[in-house]
DNA sequence: TCGTTGTCATCAATCGATTGCAATATACCC
DNA sequence: GGGTATATTGCAATCGATTGATGACAACGA
């Protein structure tokens, strides 16, 4: 293993200060002559000399580096929405601390102290979504020395920047056009008991169905995690009512709805109508296609980004910024329209 | 936004010097009274005081860090590993740098060197897989001043710890089996030109067939990349051979070749067979069920980090450690068993 | 009274960079 | 040669922690 080349080795090397060399490397205005610049320059690259970021953002009091806290990296939608926030970062030159917590509020806090102890300049948080008791971490959030954005869902009542897909109106959607393709009787699957996006999907399905004067029946309201097991078991019942239409409110919840539709042989939309959620790649393989709530997490990476960003360079307000991104619907072929007879 | 409380800081309130709340905080054994002892931990507690990692890992030389590259974390492979691995660092105390670099060896040296000058006391590396010019890449690892493990895939010839799974023994199982099962026209799809597990996963596949004899049929042997759409344009070609079966050699090929399949009316395994790999939630989804080469990611992540952590302690001896470890074939429903007058 | 021992706490150097200010060297002018 | 620009470069403090070396003070025995 090598050692590391610091400043002063250099220094030494060149027959000059570390302040001279500190100088050229980093191209500050400053009187040198072209002939130990170049000089410095050529030892500089020939050691392979890096310059210690550690020691740098501590005299520079910032790092360029950023932090990012997700429930569960090995969920499609964290883990690209981790991709697109690391391009994103990286453009502007920034590193991405990307760390993923398991979902608990404890561990959301671990890991927030961990990233503002190693400096990061600004976070992103996904947290807030899991009902577990999250005071410690809305304490820390509320005291941070370093700015913070909360993406795709937030600690509710919390004073900060957030940046997130309307999940109410995502809700709506998909149940209006359910609605309009002549369904009555739409069932849904949603993790309402334990997930904030999810109870707000529920509103807008609601909303949707108050608002053409349809009855809201909770034995067509179902509960899943946001597991593919868990929307497998909570199916039979789906099944086992009337409904003609069913509003997956997540993919993983749509995969294991598919999957029991597939096992009983039915088929869609033909026995019954599915319209899912986050339209992730795993749908591209289904026959039908999927008609879904698409929320593009390079959207929302960009819009984070460009919060953080504003923070970052002391604008933005006082007061807390709030981006709230609309879905879209995307029509594929899950979905049956009933003519007046059916 | 809260201030930053500094050491100093504590010590001033407490009318101690920074050196005796240093000790105090850390349990260092030291005579400071026990009464001051308690004074000292009540002010930083109250000041919510968060030792500066930046400024400790200055003079300690060690963050307690570790650093990740991945081609792509929004691959559910790598995306898993990633979330184990850092599982498994967090339970040593070690944060988990993860970083995704697009694939370009250009990108990941530049990601290595961020990395390096963020002061990560090592790095695990998934990197060497692609054709690109490594040359400096090559260089920058081999003259890291820090501990490196590689990851899944390697550079080849670099004399570095390694742990990845055998990719050749992967394909000899897919293949094997498949010929266990009666197939003799056995197709494969397979990313060989752009990647080295790709190569290995062919060979495993030749040498399963010479072993027994059949022949080595280049019209059998299909180009893919890893991505589901490459896979899909590949498809339609396989099928129009003779072929009974197909080692898709990952799981985004399998996906593609399915798609395809199911598009033109194939039934598997009735009308062809499928091994495929990384046997991935995906998966989970399809009837039939897939059989499947696995590779735990989980288990990777374990043998990379205890070869990290013996480094770390500077246990290992001063050749380069290699784990060879041997995927497991999970038989489903995906394959036909050919009795002898087909 | 001096020396010894023990207890409690502080000093000051250090890690590797950055940077305002001071210092030196050279050139130029009268 | 003295004085003033001007061009170059170095000093030393700083960021926030850690830690080996040291100091101050009290009590105690001889």
């Amino acid at each position: 293993m090598a050692n590391k080349v610091t400043l002063k080795q250099i220094a030494q090397e060149v027959g000059l200060s570390p302040s001279s060399v500190s100088l050229v490397l980093n191209n500050r205005p400053c009187r040198i002559s072209e002939e130990n610049r170049k000089l410095i320059k050529e030892v500089a690259a020939r050691n392979h000399y890096v310059p210690n970021q550690i020691a740098r953002s501590l005299v520079m009091r910032e790092s360029r580096t950023l932090g990012l806290i997700v429930p569960n990296i090995e969920s499609r939608f964290f883990a690209s929405l981790a991709g697109s926030l690391e391009k994103r970062c990286r453009e502007d030159g920034y590193a991405l601390f990307i760390t993923s917590s398991g979902g608990s509020a404890d561990d959301d806090l671990e890991l927030l102290r961990q990233l503002v102890t190693r400096g990061v300049d600004g976070v992103f948080l996904v947290v807030g979504d899991e009902f577990s008791d999250d005071r410690a971490l809305r304490e820390e959030v509320s005291h941070l020395p370093i700015p913070a954005v909360m993406v795709d869902r937030a600690i509710e009542g919390l004073e900060c920047d957030k940046v997130m897909f309307d999940h109410e109106m995502g809700g709506y959607m998909a149940t209006r056009y359910l609605i309009g393709q002549g369904h009555r009787r739409i069932a849904c699957l949603v993790n309402a008991r334990r997930s904030n996006t999810g109870r707000k999907r529920l509103a807008g399905y609601e909303r949707a169905l108050r608002e053409v004067g349809l009855p809201i029946d909770a034995r067509l309201e179902f509960e899943s995690e946001y597991y593919i097991s868990s929307a497998y078991e909570a199916s039979e019942a789906v099944l086992a009512t009337d409904a003609t239409a069913v509003f997956a409110s997540s993919d993983n919840i749509a995969l294991g709805l598919l999957k029991r539709l597939h096992e009983m042989g039915k088929s869609i939309p033909g026995d019954i109508s599915v319209v899912s959620y986050d339209n992730s790649a795993a749908d591209v393989l289904f026959e039908p296609a999927l008609t879904a709530i698409e929320q593009d997490p390079g959207v929302l990476a960009e819009h984070a980004f460009a919060c953080m960003s504003k923070r970052l360079a002391g604008r933005g307000g006082r007061r807390a910024e709030e981006v709230v991104l609309e879905p879209a619907l995307i029509v594929k072929d899950s979905v049956l329209e009933l003519t007046k007879h059916n």
